[in-house]
DNA sequence: CGAGTAGTTGACGATTGTCAAGATGGGTGG
DNA sequence: CCACCCATCTTGACAATCGTCAACTACTCG
């Protein structure tokens, strides 16, 4: 089941860790990596589990969630392919929200305890966790600020320009994409109710700014959905 | 102004960077910290600045927030006194969100080309600060769930439980205090207007779950008000 | 082909925001 | 020491956004 995997060969290492890294150095770090192919609906880790590895995905998209005591869960991100997983942990060397797959995914262990190893040999290491740590600080921050003060159409063209501009860093089409979640995460993720996605879909369909047909979204106007989302910069 | 400053002797240390460093290191890390004033409304740092400093909170308390393109601004955090401000502005070596006293703050400021040697002296340092920058992630992953999903009482709740238990680890009563932020502070944090923060006030307090004077809060039910808070841990 | 999941749309209501007026209290200067 | 003033806070009335409930449609998969 488990792998080898070349760091060196893969399109995505740029976003990923071994971005920065020099050619010897990523090579070094492929050694200590194990691709996994996870399925749909399972765990990469759940809230409290004990910390073992960091996860980059390599193909497919992954999920975490929060969960409260009384059962409501919220969506903190969606991962694409080239995105880590699990730096929260490095607090209380436990997971402190949980990660399913959304679709069949490829996944790139990184057994922490190998992962300490290569931080003595490669120096550079732990100051590119440091700023991908960095990142998913700052991307929480952008949520906040969305979630706190904007409305629900900003909050989904928020959304959808996020998803484009990521899309477009992985070199796939800025305009024309498939999203790889259900409404209800759309909705979870956003703060807000299914139905309220959809109507909003409808109207900026309406409005002429995107043709949407479940999940195939094409942008007509990246213009006005950049105004409209008006962010704060992030990702 | 500056003037040297004692981790050894501080009563905060635990809390702070030095937590859990033996006597000599912190006696080092003592070194390189120098303690200033800063007056109520001045900036630590703004969005964009060059990173050129983390700073530790002596005492007072301080706000950090995002300002969006159409100037909205969404209150991060507040930042008492053992806490550590700035690990945000790692990822692009510049600060992605600006600080501002809320009073007249003491900091103990470390240079941050200074503190990198110290990373070498003492190995455990940053795992430390790899520790306190997870704990900033699931902090802002505790305040999604709050913005995403939770109603207005049980978001000013979760805020007055959490405040109790903060001074609480800080020496102080966790009955009885002194909010140190407006309401507007209050309301921007959470998400909500300052007459709904002003109304849940006076709710609770006809409820009889408190007794509230403008910022003087004395909580009579801490019971009840865990319940409505119904926290996911944190903090 | 049928069943189940996901998405859409409509009607209605509740929570929360907005606007406006008034109350409280701390600080300053006479 | 008192009085005034300004910032902060409170309360009320009303409105709007968004959530809930319900019915219906469309698509997928066995």
């Amino acid at each position: 089941m488990n792998s080898k995997a070349s760091c060196t060969n893969c399109a995505l290492a740029a976003l990923c860790l071994p971005g920065g890294l020099d050619p010897p150095a990523i090579d070094q770090l492929s050694r200590i990596v194990r691709r996994r192919r996870v399925l749909r609906g399972e765990h990469l880790f759940r809230a409290g589990d004990s910390l073992q590895s960091l996860y980059a995905v390599h193909s497919g998209a992954v999920k975490t969630y929060l969960t409260a005591k009384d059962g409501n869960e919220q969506i903190l991100n969606f991962y694409l392919p080239g995105d880590l997983l699990g730096l929260d942990a490095l607090e209380r060397e436990s997971h402190t929200c949980s990660a399913i797959a959304m679709d069949t995914v490829h996944i790139c262990e990184l057994l922490v305890c190998q992962l300490e190893e290569m931080c003595h040999v490669l120096p550079k290491l732990p100051h590119k966790m440091l700023k991908l740590l960095g990142r998913e600080v700052a991307t929480s921050h952008a949520m906040l600020l969305l979630l706190g003060k904007k409305s629900a159409l900003e909050r989904l063209a928020t959304f959808l320009f996020s998803v484009s501009v990521r899309l477009q860093q992985r070199g796939f089409s800025e305009r024309e994409f498939n999203l790889s979640m259900p409404r209800d995460d759309i909705a979870n993720y956003l703060g807000l109710a299914r139905e309220t996605v959809s109507r909003l879909f409808s109207y900026l369909q309406e409005d002429g700014l995107l043709t949407v047909q479940r999940k195939h979204v094409r942008i007509h106007d990246m213009d006005r959905l950049r105004a409209l989302a008006s962010l704060t910069v992030s990702n």
